[in-house]
RNA sequence: GCCCGGGUGGUGGAAUGGCAGACACGACGGUCUUAGAAGCCGUUAUCGAAAGAUGUGCAGGUUCAAGUCCUGUCCCGGGCACCA
């Protein structure tokens, strides 16, 4: 079965292990109720044209070693991989050369498998999957209905980044300091209709929800101001023109309700009209103008300076009937809260500067408590921290906290406010205007139309339907969802992938795919050129022309991997209760709110339509840390720092490589490559090779298949088992690999090891280079798969050590140390240490103050 | 500005409050060789001839004992950023 090499050909041994693996399907995954399951996953790459970075094979080695440990360990192993195949490159590529994009997607694929098989990862090669193959896409589109039977989507014409170069619109998180993040192109705004997710509406689940996950901290907190929530009140004030109605404000601190001195509204507020007075016209509407053509970096950009204008009129205070003028200013937003605000310039920073520069009013209702702060600190304003309330009328007195909650109640009381939360989060705007991505699988249609539809019911309903107004026809238009069973719906094939260009996707040039006659009986259609077909059930319709983005397609792979040729269902409901959700999620920062928050949102809503067992999709994750240059800095073209997994391979093999990665550093930390540390671990696989084959080709002659094996060495043996084991299940790979060599080098140092002891370090060194693991396992005798065998293990006892190392220590500073039998008490140690001429010495004559003993570790004598 | 990480030899890094620098890289010396490569053996934090002293960004503190805990401060990296 092994190579016949004489030498560590890796050259020849790794092609030939890869070809075992993938003909024995040493790998397959089967549920098997006997044994308990473990769910390694990697986040599935983008297959893009460039091939595999040095930081996909980082983070895979490590669920390798995971998986490769787990199966040793008796677990039933889910270790699956496949690709997150739509995306813009591919569009932009078939823009260029006019090829499809599932053409060059296709190249890419196959340039990524071949890389990432030459890596000898332990996948399941059956379960591969591609989000853009029909078969995924028609699930991708089922979700997408349950989300919009659920009242989760819906259309909105609202302002959105678009980029006349990609000629598309962009989300936010595509744009990198106001220019796109692909090509980095200028944005702009404009108004289109698209396609939202309310994952407002799981804001609370999703934060609160935080706590019964395993990751890490950083990431929990980047996901809490993600979702930003923040509790306060809804206050309303009155306004002057009574005719106008209320004034709402959201507000986090009602306890400063008595220092509003004024009242901001965001320039994009619905009463900007009524509540501009004639004489302040001309004022508001120029600077309406100008905050209207600043772009949301300009607005941001231009954050240490206020501006703002007066629109003429007032509201009143509702605790002390005060009148408080109304100002316009782009420092309040008309996405968060209520668009409105009440100032309180003393407590807080913004209103602060703007009152300094527009001369208002400011008048402190806070002192702070801390009596150690010093009379300067407790006059300054803004003053933003705790304290008692002052010149609030009967509040006066009260501790803020107090206060707020009553004067919340009190309002409440009297109808002019009620305690509420409030979130940064916004709905998540789900359209693009792009070729390559999942269709929507949705029809728009008249209402009468929609009505036939309803009654028919092929289709499932939201309670509400979801609609919109067409401005130029007038004409206001039903989301008619498709029939589950007539998914999925794919892309035609279209002249050009270029966008139209007027905000809608090249899908709105292909008029036979577009334009329909629809029948609501039984979900089949003809195009719309042809004749309207006999019979009352057929509707005119026209086809949605936005597609998915990217992340729908990564928002749910995990459960796909379960059961990926199912065709009843995403995945069968014994493989949701066997395989479950992953046990382990490795992969990049970079994703560490958006993927990992949205897919947390549609396993929610899984979980609420009960076609998931579990509220979190993801129990445990952890971030790979970035590989950075030679030089320190970011790998990139430009700089010419890339390192290509492939020509590594070439020159020192995978397993090196593998290691390599594995023992630059922890595995979160940020680290430099160096082309010297390739080297090291190569040696130390050479190394490893020589201790289990001689020159000869044969098994090493100072392997002794006789002679006990050395109790030291034996020791060592067993301690390196424990370490390795625990060091992998905790992901501290770099330390493991630093005691296989401390033990490889103890066998080399011996006259001669035993059997058990060079295959032990095999096995040990397997998940991390399993290519010589297999090599040496078969070279040194065992005939079934390295693969397939269990995972060493130590014995507690043969740890214990009859002698141990006792640090000595005189006022606290180390002086040497000396030897005790395990367990030795304060007492016998003193008695050892006062036997040796050395120590004796040194507390000779001084009196002896205090004795510090920690058994088995130190003794440190406190003397005079 | 706010929220997280992190500053340890020439380099990557190691160290449940208990011997700082494991394991490697690099460098230097030796061995083997006609020579080299690969092995193998040794040295390698700083100062010092040595004994010893000093040493984990900086300044303090807690402790018998601090890289580790606390306070302040500087620097680097990541995230957020007028969110009321």
């Amino acid at each position: 079965m092994a190579t016949h090499c004489k030498e560590y050909d890796f050259l020849q041994i790794e092609p030939h292990w890869q070809s075992f693996w993938d003909q024995t399907r040493a790998f397959r995954s089967e549920p098997d109720p006997s044994r308990q399951k473990y769910y390694v996953l990697d986040m599935f790459p983008y297959p893009s044209g460039a091939g595999l970075h040095i930081g996909h094979p980082e983070g895979y080695t490590a669920t390798d070693i995971i998986a490769r440990y787990k199966r040793a360990k008796g677990f039933s192993v889910l270790h699956p991989i496949g690709w997150d195949a739509f995306g813009l490159p591919a569009e932009q590529h078939a823009v260029k050369t006019g090829t499809h994009p599932a053409s060059n997607t296709q190249n890419n694929i196959t340039n990524f498998r071949r890389q990432i098989k030459s890596l000898g990862f332990s996948y399941d090669w059956n379960r591969e999957i591609d989000t853009t193959d029909p078969r995924y896409v028609r699930w991708t589109q089922w979700i997408f209905l349950q989300l919009f039977k659920r009242g989760l989507a819906y259309v909105d014409e609202r302002p959105v980044w678009w980029c006349p170069e990609l000629r598309t619109v962009l989300a936010n998180e595509e744009i990198v300091d106001g220019r796109s993040e692909v090509g980095g192109f200028p944005v702009e705004r404009r108004n289109l209709r698209q396609w939202v997710l309310r994952i407002t509406a799981y804001a609370e689940r999703l934060l609160t929800d935080l706590k019964d996950v395993d990751w890490p901290d950083s990431t929990k907190r980047m996901q809490e101001a993600w979702i930003g929530r923040s509790e306060g009140a809804e206050l309303l004030f009155r306004l002057e023109n009574e005719s106008l109605g209320d004034l709402k404000v959201f507000t986090t601190r009602p306890d400063t309700l008595y220092g509003a001195t004024y009242m901001v509204i965001a320039p994009e507020h619905p009463l900007v009209e009524s509540l501009t007075t004639p004489e302040q016209r001309a004022a508001v509407d120029a600077y309406r103008r100008k905050a209207a053509s600043k772009s949301d970096l300009e607005r941001t950009d231009l954050a240490k300076e206020k501006s703002g204008v007066f629109t003429g009129s007032f509201a009143i205070n509702p605790v002390n009937g005060d009148r408080i003028p109304i100002w316009i200013a782009d420092y309040v937003l008309m996405g968060y809260g209520t668009g409105a605000i009440m100032a309180v310039p003393a407590h807080d920073e913004r209103d602060y500067d703007f009152a300094v520069q527009y001369d208002l009013p400011i008048v402190r209702v806070i002192e702070p408590n801390d009596a150690s702060m010093s009379p300067e600190a407790r006059e300054k304003l803004p003053f933003v921290g705790d304290g008692r309330l002052v010149n609030s009328g009967p509040y006066s007195g009260l501790d803020w906290s107090e206060a707020k909650k009553r004067m919340t109640a009190d309002l409440s009381e009297q109808k002019r406010g009620r305690a509420t939360v409030n979130y940064k989060l916004r709905d998540w705007l789900f359209s693009r205007q792009r070729y390559w991505g999942e269709p929507f699988p949705v029809l728009w249609v008249r209402e009468e139309d929609y009505q036939q539809a309803a009654t028919a019911g092929l289709s499932e309903l939201p309670q509400e339907p979801v609609t919109y107004r067409d401005a130029s026809s007038g004409i206001t238009w039903f989301a008619l969802p498709l029939p589950a069973k007539t998914l999925p719906l794919t892309l035609p094939e279209v002249q050009s992938y270029l966008p139209s260009g007027t905000g809608e996707s090249p899908l709105a040039n292909v008029p036979d795919w577009l334009e329909l006659w629809y029948d609501v009986s039984t979900g089949n259609s003809v195009p719309a050129r042809a004749p309207r077909p006999a019979g009352a059930s057929w509707i005119r319709a026209r086809r949605e022309t936005n597609t998915m983005p990217q992340w729908a397609g990564s928002c749910w792979y995990y459960l796909r991997f379960l059961d990926p040729s199912n065709s009843e269902a995403f995945a069968s409901k014994e493989a949701l209760r066997y395989w479950g959700v992953p046990d382990l999620y490795v992969g990049g920062a970079e994703h560490a709110v958006l993927h990992l928050l949205y897919a947390r949102f549609w396993h929610k809503v899984l979980f609420d339509i009960g076609a998931v067992p579990q509220e979190e999709p993801f129990k445990k994750l952890f971030h790979q840390g970035i590989i950075l240059g030679e030089d320190g800095e970011k790998m990139s073209k430009s700089r010419g720092n890339v390192v290509n997994p492939d020509t590594i391979i070439a020159s020192h093999g995978t397993d090196s490589l593998r290691l390599y990665l594995m023992f630059l550093g922890p595995l979160e930390a940020m680290k430099p490559w160096n082309p010297r540390g390739i080297e090291g671990v190569h040696r130390f696989l050479h190394k490893v090779w020589r201790l289990a084959i001689g020159q000869d080709g044969q098994p090493n002659a100072k392997i002794s298949p006789i002679a006990p094996p050395a109790p030291a060495l034996e020791k060592l043996r067993h301690e390196t088992i424990r370490k390795v084991g625990e060091d992998i299940e905790a992901l501290r790979f770099n330390t493991a690999i630093s005691q296989m060599m401390i033990f490889a080098n103890a066998l080399q140092e011996a006259a001669s090891y035993s059997r058990e002891s060079i295959l032990t370090l095999v096995q040990l060194l397997a998940p991390f280079a399993p290519h010589l693991g297999e090599e040496l396992w078969a070279r040194l005798g065992e005939t079934a798969s390295l693969s397939t065998a269990p995972w060493p293990a130590y014995d507690p006892a043969r740890l214990v050590a009859t002698e141990q190392k006792v640090v000595v220590q005189i006022n606290g500073k180390h002086r040497g140390e000396l030897h005790a039998p395990v367990g030795a008490a304060q007492d016998a140690v003193m008695g050892i240490l006062r036997g040796q001429p050395k120590f004796a010495a040194l507390i000779e004559g001084k009196t002896l103050k205090r004795t510090v003993f920690v058994p088995g570790k130190i003794l440190n004598l406190v003397i005079e």
